[in-house]
DNA sequence: TTGAAAGCGCTAACAC
DNA sequence: GTGTTAGCGCTTTCAA
């Protein structure tokens, strides 16, 4: 009957060494899947733990040197389901590396509340930091390298090379959508930009410029509004799209989320979709087959950006002097309803 | 200049005894609001660590005794808005408390998962633990009732009196939406039920149920439809309600997600919303805004439910001997444009 | 009020 | 192949 601490009715290290007949360090050896322990050793500590139920103090273990077991999530928020998408993937690659993760979240901080965080974290809390399309990440990115501390950054491809980041073709995506557009008869085509301090914001720009100049269209500056990846603000950036005197025949937001602020405020001017205006979003989160009509969007491969970033963190935090690895996922334009040919 | 071990440039409470002359229990008692020191030698403490940048290891601390000053999040996924709003209010609770969260998600696991994720959890990682609407809760429960472990449920109340828990008022929604729609004129109305192991689901069937006797109107067996929270599933008991003889005017889904498959379903049939069928859903997730048209619904108030849960976990943790609470927050009908009166 | 010392559960040399 | 011994950074008696 082994003695607690406070809740945990703790079966120790000890105990079962104790159990098993050997010294604390061996049961170590076999937890740690050490070589240099003979099989019946092995089976007998084995035997032990599952017999006293013991479970590994994580706790101590990474306070000893070894691995906390633990990898930091950060995000700006859980609001859409496009975090949940990319968590989906993370989480899967972290079941079968038995790893555990913290969330932390910055949405109400504001500026410097995610150099906290991160200075925490990297203290010894977590083996290594995933990055959701980090706002600002100058500020702490700058600690992390300085302490060789691994990390990886998802949907947002750094200052440089020098860091690991996985992120998809938004240039490519952009273009298409654009391409796909101007095939459907559209020649005035309004774009809604995410927040313009991120790399990807700036890629879905070049490439709805790119394909509008391919197909020998001008870049109208009044057509391209200043977005910020959220509802209201495309809805705002809409309205103002849509009272232009030569108002656009279709309008391509930057994510799903403003894509849905723009159907709002097409039909708060009575006008139809896709019949009056065509409508574009980007990142194919669950809810864009959720709206009516069904979105048209550029799907980014969530759960495997996640998924992939999530394998190269854990390679980094196996061997930290690798080469940073920098890995772009194919988009892909999926066509649904919003979206029709001009009349 | 501190040695580090590993990443962290970890700058120690042994680092800051010496910069501020005195022991390193000193320095632990200042972090600590320990009283016993004097007002000078606890300044001189502050000043050492803010100088030598230190921060305390949470692990160490744990560790040693003291609080491990995390809590832990279990959730089946992230899927849609729902747990994103409880997200943010546990996360502002968390924030001010100075505690970081573990998120376990149980999606992939099946049965079983979330005894493993909660006994290994109850190790000593975390404090505390709050279960957003757990799945078949019974066979960890348990486990955590023994070890007198700190656990706040959400949206699910429990097996019985004895656990501390915050929900809504799922029975009063249920009833709410219904006599919304019977005032409405509608007869016919079609019931879809959401996970029938959960209490909440229950609930709201029994409100549904209770609005239809005491407006005199029989309960169709016919019409009420056993779903499971999911999208697809929403699409096809929808289906099977809108193909009965007798088709219902109004659909009320346990949850906006299956409201959205109802959505889908009704358009599928080339009928209106709301004109040939109202739809009702409940939680009021930030979608049901996005969708068109916008989604009636009964609002739960998931921030503030999280925001509740965490400061009851908190309290527990400070004090486990405390009996158990159990908090229902009003839920309230929204009336937005999915619904109308029958012709 | 403060310091010394023990120990939380574990890993990692270092002996044997 | 296995045991012994030191810590990891902290909290917490127990003395002083």
């Amino acid at each position: 009957m082994p003695r607690g601490t406070r809740f945990t009715g703790s079966v120790t290290i000890v105990d079962v060494a104790h159990e098993a007949r050997v010294s604390h360090a061996t049961v170590s050896r076999v937890l740690n899947n050490d070589s240099h322990v003979s099989p019946e050793t092995r089976e007998r500590v084995l035997r032990a733990t599952t017999r006293l139920g013991y479970s590994v103090n994580q706790q101590a273990r990474s306070l000893a040197g070894g691995r906390s077991q633990v990898i930091g999530l950060v995000v700006r928020d859980l609001g859409t389901g496009y975090i949940g998408e990319i968590v989906r993937g993370i989480d899967d690659q972290l079941s079968t590396a038995q790893y555990d993760m913290m969330l932390y979240t910055t949405h109400r901080g504001g500026t410097g509340k995610e150099s906290v965080y991160v200075t925490s974290l990297a203290q010894g809390m977590t083996d290594g930091l995933l990055l959701v399309l980090p706002q600002n990440p100058e500020s702490y990115l700058q600690t992390l390298r300085q302490r060789r501390f691994p990390f990886v950054l998802i949907d947002h491809n750094g200052s440089g090379e020098s860091e690991s980041a996985v992120g998809a073709t938004n240039r490519q995506g952009g273009y298409d959508a654009t391409k796909y557009l101007i095939e459907l008869g559209h020649r005035r085509i309004g774009f809604i930009t995410g927040s313009m301090d991120l790399g990807c914001s700036r890629d879905r720009l070049d490439g709805y410029k790119a394909a509008l100049c391919d197909h020998g269209l001008s870049i109208d500056q009044a057509l391209i509004r200043q977005g910020d990846f959220h509802q209201p603000m495309g809805f705002t950036c809409a309205q103002a799209l849509l009272s232009l005197p030569d108002r656009p025949t279709a309008i391509f937001a930057s994510n799903d989320v403003m894509a849905f602020g723009v159907m709002e405020a097409v039909r708060d001017q009575a006008l139809k979709i896709p019949d009056d205006v065509s409508i574009v979003g980007f990142d194919d989160i669950p809810q864009s087959v959720s709206v009516y009509p069904q979105l048209t969007t550029v799907q980014q491969p969530l759960a495997e950006m996640g998924a992939r970033a999530t394998q190269m963190l854990l390679e980094l935090i196996e061997n930290p002097d690798q080469p940073a690895q920098r890995v772009e996922l194919p988009t892909e334009l999926i066509v649904r309803a919003s979206t029709r040919a001009i009349k």
